[in-house]
RNA sequence: GCCGUUGUGGCGGAACUGGCAGACGCAAGGGACUUAAAAUCCCUCGGUAGCAAUACCGUACGGGUUCGAUUCCCGUCAACGGCACCA
């Protein structure tokens, strides 16, 4: 009988989805598991194979952990405000939430031709405002709390377009629209205080089980350091205040930068002489993003103060000022003071400039290079510091510093508050109104949500601000504090802002009271597992883990960390290797991998392609592999007798079982795959199948593949649906064979194999090795150094 | 530049905690079935030499530790992800 993935893929689906097969109960006696992957955001293009990858693998997880008699959520939604869909719709002029609605409702479409076992019924789209009122609630929250505030910053500025772009936008200082220079413009933004979060951050990962390398990046990202805040004196009279993470170095301190925007300079315009220079500096400066400004391998450029000098506090010299662009206004208190003799960057700064370079740690040559080592060196030409470790002198200097009142201790982090406000429209309006008494006012909670009006352009205004400014009729509101004629505000939010929360939504979709109730929150928190890019490492999943520990902290939530377990998966290539994308034209449509070979083998091919964590060329060849596979499985019901499981494949069923257990437990999908198909091998070298086995098997696939496997489950005649049955258990004692062939090794070299019994001893192995012909023959006249018997494993007999 | 990661046959990849490198699959070659093709089934398949048994080489490159290194350490090269307004 041939199998009909068309036809069967389908029926199933229609069954799933009339009898609610994978809604979710309310049952809170069940053991729950939460797994979550990234919601899409609903591009134009529509799904991609990168999707499923992550899907999939979670949607093996839910229905195994189903199988093993847990009530899972694994649910689904949208991401759907954001810049494509705004260009979209400025460029096609329609209404973004229409181009959104069509969209979502094709990817809708896409993804239920994969045949995932989400709850639909929990479906929920951030630019809903039924949702949305929700994000705006959090943002009042967190303005109540101080933690939302505005900030003059720089933008990204288009002189031509007259707008702000996102960095994409403005990739390589030009203007994606019209190929201009992009400027650095400033502009009042609203900011989130996530740096008031940041040890709170970081101590919370030590309780999470997330990857190792995600632990670290996030570490890296928030960036603490411990090191002093050291004041410097000026000839202007001002204090210029400095962060060092080697108040060691300071009597070795020659010179100091500032970053060129420090706010000092304005203030020393009437003492700067040369503040025409400054000033060009400091326009070319502003056209350079902090990295290309970070760059060690250009040559440093800078520009002296010309009548301003700092005084070292340790020795009382006048040491000249710089502003550099290597030194960033957004760390520390931008500026440094410079120790050329021990840092690279001031070591190329100070060659370039001329500026003396003095030794105070001993141990490398600062003839050639700057020596940076602090674990090894002994301070010198420091005064009180001299003979001293760096770790002394560090700790020694900073009492010193704080006795003279110069300086203090400081934890400081490269972490930086999240700029929150946008100049667009396809956003969460921010719930604010400016009054001109009462000054920036919180919408009173009973008046969320407040709708995103509709306007007759998303193109922004000449001055930058969003197009919801020209929306006067909107705009102009009274103060909910005062009564008198106010503004609303026209900035949006990122589109961080939505997916910083979405999980508990989905826990608790149509509650009209409260983000969740406490009871669904109380059952289903924390997400037991969330599996996502890394490329959100640092943004997405620091902002929302931010997001939760607030409210924790304001109690709207139930536990201090929102995910229990976080995973990443690699890319899906195209067939070059490179990234897919549509101007390479090497995208792979999904769908029309549906239709050629169906969801199952798609499905398991994606499961199959390689390593889960890395990225993966995608190759059309090998999907044939996979269908084969399938098509295998199916037609051993052709020679499927009565019967148990044989004996003679007793230990092959309890290993694959172990197997696959584990391998989904640990992402490992690939080998789970491999096993399942080497456990096929191995029935069909017999000829036949029984049923016991038959069913066994399609229970162990049907997470990967489970159209074809209900299928065969209602062919076969077994009772209810697969999907409603027991994951096989397996015994330990039973995956053990009675013999094993061990390696003969002469000097680490394989030189014969033998059979043993597996729990033959050692001093028998290795006697029995020596006996072997081949080896006695090797070792004829020399004497035996050593033997190791490795259990199960070799012999390896090291001889002269 | 900074942070993180990766590098194994023709290809995707596998290998416990330092213990037989190449599981499983693709491609390729040979064979069976077929009027023929597709599908299916069987065999071979890292390189060099050899009829073969076998020997030597081989996990990006150069060193090191070890009885034994794809795995650990040091250095080099290359590729990928992120760098705060793409998501």
């Amino acid at each position: 009988m041939e199998y009909n993935f068309k036809q069967t893929e389908k029926k199933w689906q229609k069954i799933w989805e009339e009898k609610g097969t994978f809604q979710v109960g309310t049952d809170y006696s069940k053991p729950k598991f939460y797994a979550l992957v990234e919601f899409p955001y609903p591009s134009g293009q529509g799904l991609h194979v990168g999707h499923p990858r992550s899907y999939t693998a979670l949607d093996i997880v839910s229905r195994k952990k189903r199988l093993q008699g847990f009530n899972v959520l694994y649910p689904m939604g949208w991401d759907a405000f954001g810049l494509p869909t705004e260009n979209f719709a400025i460029k096609n002029h329609i209404h973004p939430s229409v181009v959104t609605e069509k969209n979502v409702a094709h990817f809708k479409e896409q993804l239920q031709s994969l045949g995932f076992s989400f709850d639909w019924s929990r479906e929920i789209n951030t630019t809903d405002p039924n949702y949305y009122k929700w994000t705006q609630w959090i943002f009042l929250q967190l303005f109540k709390e101080g933690l939302a505030y505005k900030k003059e910053m720089a933008v990204n500025w288009c002189p031509s377009c007259k707008c702000v772009l996102a960095n994409e936008e403005a990739a390589g200082g030009v203007c994606e629209r019209c190929g201009s220079e992009v400027v650095r413009k400033v502009k009042s933004q609203w900011m989130l205080k996530i740096t008031d979060y940041a040890e709170k951050l970081l101590n919370g990962l030590d309780d999470v089980n997330f990857i190792e390398r995600v632990k670290t990046q996030q570490r890296n990202w928030i960036g603490r350091s411990h090191g002093a805040q050291v004041k410097f004196k000026t000839t202007a009279g001002d204090v210029l205040e400095v962060y060092t993470t080697r108040p060691d170095t300071l009597f070795g301190a020659t010179y100091m930068v500032m970053a060129p925007e420090h706010a000092l300079i304005e203030k020393w315009q009437g003492s700067l002489r040369n503040m025409d220079q400054i000033r060009a500096y400091q326009e070319a400066a502003a056209r350079k993003s902090d990295f290309e400004r970070t760059e060690v391998v250009k040559e440093k450029t800078g520009v002296k103060l010309d009548g301003v000098c700092a005084i070292n506090p340790v020795n009382g010299k006048e040491i000249p000022i710089f502003i550099s662009d290597y030194v960033l206004a957004s760390y520390g208190t931008g500026a440094i003071m410079a120790v050329p003799a021990h840092d690279e960057r001031d070591y190329a700064f100070a060659k370039v400039f001329g500026l003396p370079i003095v030794e105070v740690v001993k141990g490398g040559d600062i003839e050639k290079e700057a020596f940076v080592d602090c674990a090894t060196g002994i301070m010198t030409n420091s005064g009180f510091l001299d003979g001293l470790s760096v770790e002394e002198a560090k700790v020694k200097i900073t009492q010193w510093l704080a006795e003279q009142g110069v300086g203090e201790k400081k934890v400081n982090y490269k972490l930086r508050d999240w700029v929150f406000s946008r100049q667009r429209y396809w956003g969460e309006p921010i719930p604010i109104v400016h009054c001109p008494k009462c000054g920036a006012v919180p919408l009173p909670e009973d008046q969320l949500p407040l709708v995103l009006p509709d306007v007759d352009s998303y193109e922004p205004t000449e001055t930058g601000e969003s197009p919801l400014a020209k929306m006067t009729d909107w705009v102009n509101t009274t103060c909910p504090c005062c009564g008198a004629p106010a503004q609303r505000e026209t900035d949006t939010m990122p589109q961080w802002a939505g997916s910083s929360w979405y999980f508990l939504r989905y826990i608790d979709p149509h509650n009209d009271q409260a983000l969740a109730s406490k009871e669904a929150m109380e059952y289903w928190l924390p997400v037991d597992w969330y599996n996502g890019g890394m490329e959100h490492t640092t943004l997405h999943l620091l902002y929302s883990r931010f997001w939760h520990k607030f409210l924790y902290d304001v109690k709207a939530v139930t536990c201090p960390e929102p995910y229990a377990k976080r995973t990443s998966h690699g890319m899906i290539l195209g067939e070059n290797g490179e990234k897919m994308s549509k101007s390479r034209g090497n995208v792979v449509n999904p769908d029309d991998i549906v239709n050629e070979y169906g969801a199952d083998t798609m499905r398991l091919y994606e499961m199959f392609i390689g390593d889960f964590e890395k990225a993966a060329p995608w190759n059309s060849a090998s999907i044939k592999g996979c269908k084969r596979f399938l098509d295998r499985v199916w037609a051993l019901m052709d020679i499927c007798v009565a019967g148990d499981i044989r004996p003679e494949l007793e230990s092959n069923f309890h290993k694959t079982i172990r197997k696959v257990t584990e391998d989904v437990e640990g992402l490992k999908m690939n080998t789970a795959i491999a096993a399942m198909m080497a456990l096929l091998n191995d029935i069909a070298a017999t000829g036949s199948v029984t049923r016991e086995e038959l069913r066994t098997l399609i229970i162990l696939l049907n997470p990967f593949a489970p159209h074809v496997t209900e299928e065969m489950w209602e062919v076969l005649g077994f009772e209810g649906m697969l999907n409603q049955t027991n994951w096989p258990l397996y015994d330990e004692a039973k995956c053990v064979d009675a013999t094993v062939e061990i390696a003969i090794q002469i000097c680490g070299k394989v030189r014969a194999k033998m059979n043993i019994a597996v729990d033959a001893k050692g001093e028998d192995v290795i006697a029995a090795a020596k006996a072997e012909a081949s080896i006695a023959a090797q070792l004829a006249g020399k004497t035996v150094i050593k033997e190791i018997y490795v259990p199960g494993k070799l012999v390896n007999i090291v001889a002269k």
